[in-house]
DNA sequence: GTCTTTACTTTGATTTTGCTAAATTATCAT
DNA sequence: ATGATAATTTAGCAAAATCAAAGTAAAGAC
C-alpha cells in the first residue's frame, strides 16, 4: 500500500499537471507544491519511477505512469468524496474542509468511503465544484469558462473554484462567490488586468490571477 | 504533536494496565499488543520515557505519567467517539468498526472530533459499551459485573464487551448479545470453567475466558 | 547451589522521508 | 561565445520506527 506521502506526490504531480495542461511536469513546481527542498523531490520521484508510478527524465520532470494516473484518481476521489461528506453532513463551512480532507484521504478505507459516497447519493463535484472520479477512474470533465472568458452582462451561475488556498477561499466565501451563487460579469480591462463584476448585489473587482480561478456555467 | 505510534504505544499500555489492574506493565505485553519484536518495544518505551510520557525500569515494566494518563484518554476518547459515529451514523456494525477507528483516531482534528461528539449528543459509552472519557478526560467508572460473578437466574442487560478481536465480536454478534441485549445465566460449573445462558430464547455456552469478556448490568 | 529456560535488553542494520551543502547543467544577456 | 544566474542533481547526513541476532538477568527445576 502506498504511503501518505507517495499519495501527496502523485495527487500534485497529477493536479499540477492537469493545471498547467503539460504532461512533464518541472521539478520545482513538484518541490513548492509539497513544501519540500528540491533535492528531496528529486530523490522522492526517483523512488516513485523504481515503484513503476511515474517517468522521471532528470533536467526534464517527472509525468505519471497508467498506474500512477490511477493512483492520483483514487486519492482525488477520497480526498473530493471527504470534502463533501464534511460539509454535507457535519455541518462544515465548504472554505474550511480542505485540511481536514487532506489527512483523512490516507486512512480512510474503501469500504468507508463507498459508505461515504452512498449516503451523498453519489455526488459529482465536491463543495468546491471540482470533479468527483468515479470508483472505476472516471471523472466528469465539464468544460467550464473562468471570469476572463465568459460573456460580459450575463447572469452565470458559479461552478467551480479552482484553488484550495484557505484565505483565497475565505474571500470567496464572504464575497457570496461560493459554487451555485449568481454573478455578473460587468467589465473586464486587459490593460488593468481587472475584471468588475456583479454578486449578491454587490460590486466587485478582481485582478487577472483571481479572475482566472473562478469557473462559472450558464 | 505524539506521531500515531507514541499514541498507540501508550494507548495500549494504559489500556493492559487498566485491564490487569497493576501499573506497571511488562515489557513482554507492550511488544504482543503492538505486534512488534521485545527489542522494538523496549526502545520505544524508553522514548517514551524521555519525552516524560511514561517510568520506564528495566526488567519490571512501563507506567504511564501524568501526562501520559491524559494522552491516552485522549487516544481513547477519539478511538470511541469514531466507533460510535460509524454505527450511529454510517450504519456500520457494532462488531467491525474498531480497524477503521484504530486508523482515523491519529488523524482526526480536535473540531471534528468535537463536532461528532455534538451530533451523536454527547454518549457516554461506545458500541461496545466501553466508556467514552469526556473532552477534560473524565471517565464515568461504572462497576459492572462479569458473566463469572453476576448472579443466576436472572434476567440483565448485556453492558460490555471487553474486547476487540473481531473473531471474538463476530461470535458475540451472531449469538445475540450485543450491548443492550437480555440475558440470564443459568448455570456456572467451576470445575468445568463453563457458563451456560440463555439469550434470544437460544441456549448458549461458553468458557471462563470469554464468559469474563461479557460484562453485565442489572 | 548450579543449570536451564524464559524474558528482556543491547547492538547494528534497514527503510522511509526529510534536510543541507556542494556540484552540475541549462539559460539568457551581453 | 562567455560569464552570471537560476534550476536541478548528487552526496552525505539525520530522525523515526522497525527487525534480527546476540548478550544478560532473573526465576524456577532438580
Amino acid at each position: 500500500m502506498p504511503s501518505a506521502t507517495v499519495e501527496d506526490y502523485i495527487k500534485q504531480i497529477y493536479l499540477i499537471s492537469d493545471q498547467i495542461g503539460i504532461k512533464e511536469v518541472a521539478m520545482g513546481r513538484v518541490a513548492d507544491a509539497l513544501g519540500v527542498v528540491p533535492g528531496t523531490a528529486t530523490t522522492m520521484v526517483k523512488a516513485l519511477a523504481a515503484a513503476g508510478l511515474a517517468n522521471y527524465a532528470p533536467r526534464v520532470g517527472v509525468s505519471l505512469t497508467g498506474q500512477g494516473h490511477v493512483l492520483a484518481l483514487h486519492v482525488l476521489r477520497r480526498h473530493r468524496l471527504i470534502e463533501q461528506f464534511l460539509v454535507e453532513q457535519l455541518g462544515y463551512d465548504w472554505s474550511e474542509v480542505h485540511e481536514e480532507a487532506e489527512q483523512l484521504e490516507h486512512v480512510i478505507s474503501e469500504r468507508l468511503l463507498e459508505r461515504i459516497d452512498k449516503i451523498l447519493g453519489h455526488p459529482t463535484v465536491d463543495p468546491h465544484g471540482d470533479p468527483i472520479p468515479s470508483a472505476s477512474g472516471e471523472m466528469s470533465e465539464s468544460q467550464l469558462e473562468s471570469f476572463l472568458q465568459c460573456p460580459l452582462n450575463k447572469t452565470l451561475r458559479i461552478a467551480r473554484i479552482a484553488d484550495q488556498n484557505p484565505d483565497f477561499l475565505s474571500y470567496i466565501a464572504r464575497s457570496g462567490l461560493n459554487p451555485g451563487a449568481s454573478v455578473t460579469i460587468t467589465l473586464r480591462d486587459s490593460r488593468a488586468e481587472s475584471v468588475q463584476l456583479l454578486a449578491r448585489g454587490q460590486q466587485l473587482s478582481m485582478g487577472w490571477g483571481a479572475a482566472a480561478k473562478v469557473l462559472v456555467e450558464r
